[in-house]
DNA sequence: GTTGCTTATGCGAGTAGTTCTCAACTGTAA
DNA sequence: TTACAGTTGAGAACTACTCGCATAAGCAAC
């Protein structure tokens, strides 16, 4: 299912992640680097086994938490059903949650940084990790 | 455990979210009244016990999904364990969470609350409600 | 009050999402 | 190519929560 180039490409980041390398790894890194949405452990389950028929939902749940604590990918634990994944994008960004369709829509706001990280700063602490999610409904279009 | 005076208020209030009254409801109304921290659905039932000693989880958790209905009560969905909950507060409020601790410190912006609303609206959606959580630790003072 | 209908309760079983256990297998360094 | 530590699949276990049901309690009309 996937390239030797794809394969390669796909080891090398797990290499780069020092992890160790197998089969399933490869094929989860290929699902997660393909996805555009914010698919959840049992989704990943059903991709993955496109590529890798017999992975079973236990290493997704394990190298997803590897992948996590290398900092390959973040786990978001948005209201309802169960956490979804995604990549580390290249600038962080928050979400907006639209509540009638469950779609995740990405956004990035340089302000929304700045004052979290004032904010905590004046209470003492610092800022490790954030979650700022806007839970949303399309707002209808006048006629 | 309760005065008759305590009792009366709060019967009142929830006959004021037009929830039905029982021993078991004015007990864990008492409970979230007094409660400072954030406490989880387990605690809410350690600490109700000690007002009315039969109450059961089941019973703890369908009076909490009642009371957040009516708008009595916030649940919070904060990283690592069960949901957390607070009265719902005059003014509303984001949370730090220390993540040495556990603890739960309170804060307002209105900064976050402008900005978010513009934010939604560029896309076209209007903001039902959000979540704004910094994960933080302590900085150590220098000496 | 008492009646009668509705809703709430306690208990235990059930569920969803996730983690653990363990024997068999696989990756990697020597 | 061997040795051994790390990983896997299968299913059991776990956590946080919800449901089903028989009994009990609230509340409105008499």
């Amino acid at each position: 299912m996937l390239s030797h180039d794809q394969t390669t490409h796909f080891m090398g980041l797990l290499r780069k992640a020092d992890i160790r390398i197998t089969r399933q790894r490869i094929a989860l890194m290929a699902v997660l680097t393909n996805a555009t949405d914010h698919p959840d452990a049992i989704e990943l389950h059903n991709r993955t086994k496109a590529i890798e028929p017999s992975i079973s939902l236990a290493t997704i749940y394990r190298t997803l938490a590897a992948l996590e604590a290398k900092g390959v990918i973040q786990r978001h634990n948005f209201e309802g059903g169960g956490a979804r994944f995604e990549l580390v994008p290249e600038v962080h960004h928050d979400h907006i949650v639209d509540l009638d369709s469950g779609k995740v829509i990405e956004f990035k706001s340089d302000k929304i940084e700045r004052i979290q990280s004032e904010i905590a700063a004046q209470l003492g602490y610092e800022v490790l990790h954030h979650r700022f999610e806007l839970y949303c409904r399309k707002i209808p279009i006048k006629g």
